[in-house]
DNA sequence: CCGCATCCTAGGTGATACTG
DNA sequence: CAGTATCACCTAGGATGCGG
């Protein structure tokens, strides 16, 4: 009957919280666009439907993969569609859809917070990283 | 005079838009956000102030060394404060900043709209992933 | 009570080369 | 043109144990 019993507790404790998580809506949605591409390409695509190689030049920084990676996430999320043409050689188009069109505004409202208080939270951390020397 | 300078040119093009994206006060509110415990943490101070085990408990799954790291980081970016009160053994409390609850406001806002659009992505999702075998 | 140091693992990310 | 495959890396995160 030792303390065997409370660490199980907590363990279970732990897991609950763990499956929780991962059906949490907002942590699904936070780590969605916590990867480094999607946001970005959901900007590109706001401008209006672009071809794979178009949204490749766009973004100086994404490599192929990354690209066709991100692109699976949001189009399986119903955020864009994919539309391919079968020209030779094919022609393959991604275009946001209205959830996508909607989540892009959100999007939007975010960086709008963070250009306008980015100016406070650097000052935040050079007081951090540069503690002032009295006391 | 080769394809060495193409090279060399998408090379340049890639460090522009790294640095670019290092700078960007958006992408570094998303990285912040987009960390497993974060939103969590300053949802939990939300409610009020928390001392350091109170935060432990009321968050199940977290474990100290993350929460120790996550307090450190909102800490740092000036959305919370910090306090010691040197009692034996000592008290520390954090609180949210205005600019904490800013954001917290914010992250509601996002937490509203994961929480309406779930049923629409879950249900693309489930179209991703089991086709309709017609054509 | 609060936190740091150390070690470790898993997955997200990236470079490169290849294919229908 | 629009991807896929493979390898390698790096850091977020977890476990454990010690210190003020």
């Amino acid at each position: 009957m030792p303390t065997r019993t409370v660490a199980q507790h907590r363990d279970e404790e732990r897991r609950e919280f763990e499956s929780f998580l991962a059906q949490c809506p907002s942590r699904d949605l936070l780590g969605t666009l916590g990867s480094k591409w999607v946001t970005l390409v959901l900007a590109a695509l706001g401008h209006g439907a672009l071809r794979y190689n178009e949204i490749l030049r766009r973004i100086a920084g994404i490599s192929p993969k990354m690209l066709t990676q991100t692109l699976r996430t949001i189009e399986r999320d119903g955020l864009a569609t994919r539309t391919v043409t079968p020209t030779v050689p094919v022609t393959v188009e991604y275009r946001l859809t209205p959830l996508g069109n909607d989540l892009l505004a959100i999007i939007l409202d975010l960086k709008t917070w963070a250009e306008t208080h980015v100016r406070i939270i650097q000052t935040a951390r050079q007081a951090y990283d540069h503690p002032p020397r009295n006391a």
